[in-house]
This record gives C-alpha cells, sequence and structure tokens, in this order.
RNA sequence: CGGGAUGUAGCGCAGUCCGGUUAGCGCAUCUGCUUUGGGAGCAGAGGGUCCCAGGUUCGAAUCCUGGUAUCCCGACCA
C-alpha cells in the first residue's frame, strides 16, 4: 500500500494545506510534472465519473444533447467578441509550430522554425467562439432552433498559480452551449440550468449553494447575465461552484448567426451557455471532509460499503470471507456498491483507518466474536460513531442508513453555511466580520463598480452574488453610504 | 511578472555555513519469526546521475559561475 495513511495536517492548522495532503494522500489526485496540469487518480476519477453520469442525465432530462468541438481556435476567432477577449488573452495557451526537428547542434529536439503557423491556434479556454463560428452554418430559420448542446471536454487556462482541482492549468469540465430565437427562451435557459446545478450540488453532492447574479464586474466576458452558484467552505471561504450565463445576441452578432423568422424577417439568434468543472470535487472535499479523510456523500462514493474482516489465520479467513461475500450479496442486489476487504498482507485497523481517509460511508466489520453471536459492526463515516448490529437484516438498515447519510451530511453542511451568512449595516461590522468569522456577509451595496472594486482593494472581500430570492429592502451602502435597494452576499473567496 | 525558498533512494528529510572514510535517517519495499476487535513488533536485506553543465582543488553533495525545475507569498484568476 503505497497511500501514507498518517499525519494528515489539521483542518485548523493550515487549511491550504491540509487540503492538498487530503488530495494527495486520498488517492484523488497530484500535481503532474507539467506545470500547474494535474494527474486524477483512478480513485479520484471514479468519483467523478459519478458525478458526470448524474450531471449529464439531468442535462439529457431537460432536454438537451452531447456534441464535441475543437480543441484548437484560430486566433482571430477570439477577437470578434470585445470583451471575450479581454476576458481570456492573458492565460491562453498558444500553438505556434507545427513540427520538431532533431537539433543540428546536438542538443536534443527542437521546434523548427520553418514550420510556423500562419495563424497561431489558442488552446480553447472556453468554446463560445468556436461553437458560434459552426452554429453559424448550422442555423438559418426558426425550424432550426433551439440548439441546446452540451459539450464534455478539457480546456486550459495558463493560470498564474494553480491549486488541485480548484485551479489547475488543464481541467475537466462541461460546458453547455444553446441557441435560441427569443430573449425571454435564452433567459429561461440559463435560469433552468442553474437550478439543474443547484439540485446537483445539494442532492447529489449534499453542498448547500446560494444562487444569484454576478454583478456586472464579476461577470463572464461577454455575458448579458451571469447567474452562479455559491459555495463556502469549512475555512470560511466562498467557491464559485457553477455558472450559467445569458449571453444575449452577442455572440451571434459576433459570428453573424441569423435566422429567418416565420414572418421571414432576419435576426439575430439569442444565446445562452454553462458549465461546472471538476472544481466541484474540490468543493465537495473541502465542504465535508474531517480530520480522518474525506467524507463522500453515499450517492458519489465509489465504494459506498466497505468489509472488513477480523480474523488469526486462513481458516477464519475463509470462513468470514464467505459470510461477508453472502452479506455483500444482498447489498449488491439493492444497488449498492460494496467491497469485500479480504486482503490478508494489511492488517484491520490498516484498513479502518483507509477506508475513513476514502470516505467510504458505511464500514462493516466482521469478528470471530460476530460470527459467535450472528452480529455486524457497522461505523458510519459522517458521524464516526460505530454499533453492533444483528445480521439479519443488516441490507435494509445499511439502505436506510446510506439515505441517512447523504441527507445527514447535506444538512451539517447546510447548519454551517447559514451560520456562517452574517448581516451588518456598517463598514466597521464588515470589516469585522470579515477578520473574526468569515463566511457570507449580506450587506448593502450601493450597485456601482467602483464601489465594488474599492471593497475587493480595502479587503480582499468580492460580491459573490446577488440572490435570486434577495428581499427588496431600504438601506445604505456599506462603503459609499448611497443608497441601496437589496443586500448582497460578500466574501472571501478561492 | 515581482519577493522568498528548495532540488540528496518511491515519499519525507538531515548533511552544505567550516570540502576529506564506503553519503545518512524516518516511512515505504523485500525476507524471516512473532502478532492480529483501530494505522503491528523484532531481526536482517535491497535501493543513489547528491537537479544539469562548466570551473576551483590532491580531493566537491559541500566552494564559484551559468542554466533548469518545483514550491510558497503577492499580483492575476469569466
Amino acid at each position: 500500500m503505497a497511500v501514507e495513511l498518517k499525519d494528515l495536517t489539521k483542518v485548523e492548522d493550515n487549511y491550504s494545506k491540509w487540503y492538498n495532503e487530503l488530495v494527495v494522500k486520498a488517492g484523488l489526485a497530484e500535481n503532474s510534472a507539467v506545470r500547474g496540469c494535474m494527474v486524477i487518480k483512478p480513485y479520484g476519477y471514479a468519483i467523478w465519473e459519478k458525478m458526470q453520469r448524474a450531471l449529464d442525465d439531468m442535462f439529457k432530462a431537460t432536454g438537451h444533447q452531447n456534441a464535441y468541438f475543437p480543441l484548437f481556435i484560430p486566433k482571430s476567432f477570439f477577437s470578434r467578441e470585445a470583451s471575450h477577449v479581454e476576458g481570456f488573452a492573458k492565460e491562453c495557451a498558444v500553438v505556434t509550430h507545427y513540427r520538431l526537428k532533431n537539433d543540428e547542434a546536438g542538443k536534443g529536439v527542437v521546434v523548427d522554425p520553418e514550420a510556423r503557423l500562419e495563424e497561431e491556434l489558442i488552446v480553447r479556454p472556453t468554446s463560445e467562439t468556436i461553437i458560434w463560428n459552426t452554429y453559424k452554418n448550422w442555423i438559418t430559420s426558426y425550424r432550426d432552433l433551439p440548439i441546446l448542446c452540451n459539450q464534455w471536454a478539457n480546456v486550459v487556462r495558463w493560470e498564474m498559480r494553480t491549486r488541485l482541482f480548484l485551479r489547475t492549468a488543464e481541467f475537466l469540465w462541461q460546458e453547455g452551449h444553446t441557441a435560441h430565437a427569443t430573449r425571454e427562451e435564452a433567459i429561461e435557459e440559463a435560469e433552468r440550468m442553474i437550478q439543474v446545478y443547484k439540485t446537483f450540488a445539494e442532492e447529489w453532492m449534499g453542498v448547500p449553494v446560494i444562487v444569484g447574479h454576478k454583478s456586472p464586474n464579476e461577470r463572464f466576458a461577454g455575458a448579458e447575465d451571469t447567474l452562479t452558484i455559491e459555495a463556502l467552505m469549512q475555512d470560511g471561504k466562498a467557491l464559485q461552484s457553477g455558472t450559467s450565463h445569458f449571453l444575449g445576441q452577442n455572440f451571434a452578432k459576433a459570428f453573424d448567426v441569423t435566422y429567418t423568422t416565420k414572418e421571414g424577417k432576419q435576426e439575430y439568434v439569442w444565446a445562452t451557455s454553462w458549465g461546472v468543472s471538476t472544481r466541484l470535487m474540490g468543493a465537495l472535499i473541502m465542504a465535508h471532509s474531517d480530520n480522518n479523510g474525506l467524507v463522500l456523500p453515499p450517492k458519489l462514493a465509489p465504494i459506498q460499503v466497505a468489509m472488513v474482516p477480523i480474523y488469526k489465520g486462513d481458516e477464519q479467513l475463509a470462513v468470514m470471507k464467505e459470510r461477508m461475500e453472502q452479506i455483500a450479496s444482498q447489498l449488491r442486489a439493492k444497488g449498492i456498491s460494496v467491497k469485500v476487504d479480504a486482503r490478508d498482507n494489511v492488517r484491520s485497523g490498516f484498513k479502518f483507518a483507509e477506508y475513513e481517509l476514502k470516505g467510504v460511508p458505511v464500514r462493516l466489520a466482521l469478528g470471530p466474536r460476530d460470527m459467535e453471536n450472528g452480529t455486524i459492526e457497522l461505523a458510519r463515516r459522517d458521524t464516526l460513531t460505530k454499533q453492533t448490529l444483528s445480521q439479519e437484516g443488516i441490507a435494509d438498515y445499511v439502505e436506510k442508513l446510506l439515505e441517512e447519510i447523504q441527507q445527514n451530511i447535506f444538512r451539517k453542511a447546510l447548519d454551517y453555511r447559514n451560520s456562517m451568512i452574517t448581516k451588518v449595516d456598517t463598514w466597521e461590522e464588515f470589516v469585522e466580520a470579515l477578520d473574526t468569522k468569515g463566511g457570507f456577509i449580506s450587506a448593502h451595496w450601493d450597485g456601482t463598480v467602483e464601489t465594488e472594486v474599492a471593497i475587493k482593494e480595502a479587503t480582499k472581500a468580492t460580491i459573490r452574488c446577488i440572490p435570486l430570492d434577495v428581499e427588496p429592502e431600504e438601506g445604505v451602502c456599506i462603503h459609499s453610504g448611497k443608497p441601496s435597494k437589496c443586500r448582497v452576499l460578500f466574501a472571501r473567496s478561492y
């Protein structure tokens, strides 16, 4: 066993270090030899696959289809939409050549200077431009609309500083790109998809999120409106976990995508795009884990139940293994993923620690005492409690328990999140809440970019969102003192 | 891109200031015995381009010059 289990840094000591160690030690991912990129290990990928499948089902259920577009985007595409290029230009990987050759001076392989591309290719940081360049060919009539496509892909953003899952140079994501005949239909689509994300985050990941609009300053480059789901991590910092953009007619105009209406008129198409990434795994890890390791919600756990024998000698092991397989097949019949761990080269205690580190929701241990009494020991990862139960009916019990754990993990995160929303009315309260407590701060803002930027410079806190369900309330801006019509949520964030 | 640090066994590190036996420790690995209801113990073994290149020296992991990679802090991050 190559995983080193001991000495996980404590959450309170250094959150960043703890997170990093956890990701590596639990076998989820590690930094690659390539700058800023990430290697996702099989166990981590298994979680991602479950997330992917659940999301994909939700996209299909809302009428979307999968498609795939090119990795390389001609440079000129970017200059079509002015704010889009401004938003991404600083972090693009650029392909300039198409051939290598052996160095004549004998020092390995070099880029062949003769093989320079006439127009550079950009490795996609997001695919709006190449997709709208394609949609131009797909759309001529109102009969062609809507187009509801999703792409599962990897994208590259040359971030200056990276962190496993949260911000890597290359990451996996899905990006939905839809085209609509009317403004209303596109807005409805953007709102529908942010709700899909909310449902996924809360019901699958057990991570409560706040849905809202981004302030103009935090909007996606090229969007008219950006909807976001904002989650809160255990160190009190916010994490933007998914976004859905109403793009207006910006990309249709940039790529000249028009359609003929029923009345025979030419109109520009309305667009949305929406995406979530492997960053969600970072959210999952940071939202639930403790000093013993990961805590995974049952719906996303690659292994839902681990079974560990406690035994002396091969004969005992054989007997227990057989009994465990019987119980395991009862569980599997209910669609529960079970691992019977009959390895005889590591000890039981090691296995206990390992499954805790990996966040397996339920552990069943079977020892000589249990064999005698017809009992089994059940340990819950979320509460770290143990109980001895009858082997009779254990499958039914575990089935219900997994649902309870799923609920409990969400409930716990929700209670914490709710306790970390602080209402303040003055600048002093605002700064103090940020420094001593963290979390979301609900405060009045005058609605201007200048104030937003000034607050960011003074405190590093940004407007995470203007919640959808915000209630109108007269007040004055905590920074400028100008009138405000509603509260917005501030936080320091990842 | 600015500031700081690091590069020695699979992983984590000591040794470098002040050059000198065969480069060392912990974890991991392998072998044997004993153990087994929460991360086993003892004994033994294997494993090295001391980041790369050049220089100084009788002698370089150690000193000098250049290069390179990684990490941290900032800036940046729809």
